[in-house]
RNA sequence: GGUGGCGUGGCCGAGAGGCGAGGCACCGGCCUGCAAAGCCGUUUACACGGGUUCGAAUCCCGUCGCCACCUCCA
């Protein structure tokens, strides 16, 4: 079976088809690196994540670019009076990166920034120039745009009329011929910095916004790539310019356009006005990681997603059932031969191939797990060891496997020692009392270790603890 | 005004003409000293009104409600 997705531009659910045999390439619209790293940051960037990793599985050589954009009106505005517009950009990158990683979101093969490539920019600036469809302003401000009347499909991402789009509020006070025209370089201000300013034929000043992606899609993915992504806000004008400058000056550009669905917080957009916004940071304190990417897998990518308080709770619990039956597999499993290499279930396969349907792929990895908890207490090992397996595929792909070492708590080697030989001990006592009926104090252990956060499961084999749940 | 999307049980969240995905919560049972975990089972659905059809949550028409984008927000 095919790997389909549905493509924005066409609106339909197409079958994937690389340009390179067994290659994808595949470009994503990363952050404006202004502010902190939010959860729709997160869930935009492991979408792709997904995408790509499941490429991966089905044997594409994924080229996975995702690139910064470091320069912009709202980094200068943020810097300025306080810092180096780039000391910010490079503050904030690095927690985007730290976010990312602590999602195991996986580094990108390229991650471009938007400073490194403002030559490339200017050629594409220069050929459109040259093509007639864009115009350096008569307004001496050194501004370049693209004249979207000479580009008729100019709308066509996103369906839309030129007639029907709205007036542009600020349009007359620059030297535009066309309100919908858009800014391909922006000449410098007085007042700006002169490191935020590049020498161009048509006047110093740095590039637009959406000339970045056009330029870093070309240079490490070159004219045509497969597949273009970002979240769904960034369709108009975003994309839809991009589409128009690189298909203008003569490029194929991207084969499919895909689009994630973006989170809202208790049903509102997340804004800096409403205060609402809920940071990187936050979810991570409240959640272990592979918890939060759980959560952020969990819907659809392309749906719109609502986080309220308690999300997170319900997601710790439904993938504590996965975690559960590996750990318990791997305890009755130790020792245990003939375990075959993990293979991942046809109906998985089927529901990632299909647009990336985690949700779907997710019931089947919890109808594995279902069947394994049975295979474990009838004790036949042998299929037990096959569900376990086969969820180890199944959570790897996705890349929430709970035995993955880089999950693993980190630091607190020795506190984390000290705190389980204490445990033990009273363990052991509690074990004494519950020998001699003396369930009252056996249960006082219990309570005790409970207030302090410490969840006490009777096995067969004996009493297990673990932290919180 | 234009473009796109959504409305599923207490909650999250799939599906897309005909056996009620899955998870959480709840209740009953098994197991357990009691719990927990696990297993088995029950109960709650497809915004509203029409229509097409042997049959509609799923298709069509209409209504209501909600959301996103419309020049720089993933």
């Amino acid at each position: 079976m095919n790997v389909r997705l549905y493509d924005t531009r066409t609106q339909v659910l197409r079958d994937f088809e690389p340009l390179h045999p067994g290659k994808v390439g595949m470009y994503v619209c990363g952050p404006t690196v202004q502010s902190s790293p939010h959860i729709g940051h997160l869930r935009s960037a492991l979408a792709y994540d997904l995408w790509r990793r499941w490429l991966s599985h089905r044997g594409f050589d994924v080229t996975f670019v995702r690139n910064v954009t470091d320069i912009d009106d709202k980094i200068l505005a943020n810097a300025a009076g306080s810092e180096e517009w780039w000391a910010l950009a490079y503050r904030v990158e690095l927690e985007f990166t730290a976010g990312y990683n602590s999602l195991g979101i996986l580094p990108p093969t390229y991650e471009p920034r938007a400073t490194a490539s403002v030559p490339q920019m200017q050629d594409i600036i220069t050929t459109l120039i040259d093509k007639g469809h864009a115009y350096a302003a008569d307004d001496d401000s050194g501004d370049v745009y693209f004249d979207v009347k000479t580009w008729p499909a100019y709308g066509e991402l996103t369906r839309q009329k030129l007639d029907d789009m709205a007036d542009s509020p600020d349009a007359a006070t620059r030297g535009k011929r066309d309100p919908r025209d858009f800014a391909l370089w922006k000449g410098t201000k007085p007042g700006e910095p002169d490191s935020a300013s590049w020498a161009a034929p048509w006047g110093a000043g740095r590039p637009g916004w959406h000339i970045e992606c056009s330029a870093m899609s070309k240079r490490y993915l070159g004219p045509a790539f497969d597949i273009h992504g970002g979240g769904l806000d960034l369709r108009f004008p975003h994309h839809e310019n991009e589409l128009a400058q690189t298909t203008a000056a003569g490029d194929a550009f991207a084969t499919y356009w895909v689009h994630n669905g973006l989170v809202n917080v208790e049903g509102q957009k997340m804004s800096k006005s409403l205060g609402n916004s809920v940071y990187a940071s936050e979810l991570l304190a409240e959640a272990r990681p592979v918890v939060v990417r759980y959560y952020l897998a969990s819907a659809h990518y392309r749906s719109n997603m609502d986080y309220h308080p308690g999300a997170l709770t319900e997601a710790e619990a439904a993938f504590s059932r996965i975690e559960g039956f590996l750990d318990r597999a791997a305890k009755a499993l130790e020792g245990h031969a003939g375990a075959v290499p993990g293979v991942i279930p046809d109906a998985f396969a089927a529901a990632m191939d299909d647009d990336l349907g985690v949700p779907q792929a997710l019931a089947v990895l919890h109808e594995t797990v279902r069947a394994g908890n049975v295979a474990l207490e009838q004790g036949d090992l042998d299929t037990a060891a096959q569900h376990r397996e086969a969820v180890r595929a199944m959570t790897g792909v996705l890349g929430v496997d709970p035995h993955d070492p880089a999950w693993a708590a980190s630091g607190g080697g020795a506190a984390e020692a000290a705190l389980g030989s204490l445990v033990q001990r009273m363990l052991e006592d509690r074990a004494r009392a519950r020998a001699a009926k003396d369930f009252a104090a056996s249960d006082r252990i219990r309570d005790e270790l409970g207030a302090a956060g410490i969840v006490i499961d009777d096995t067969p084999s004996g009493a297990e603890w673990s932290l919180g749940g």
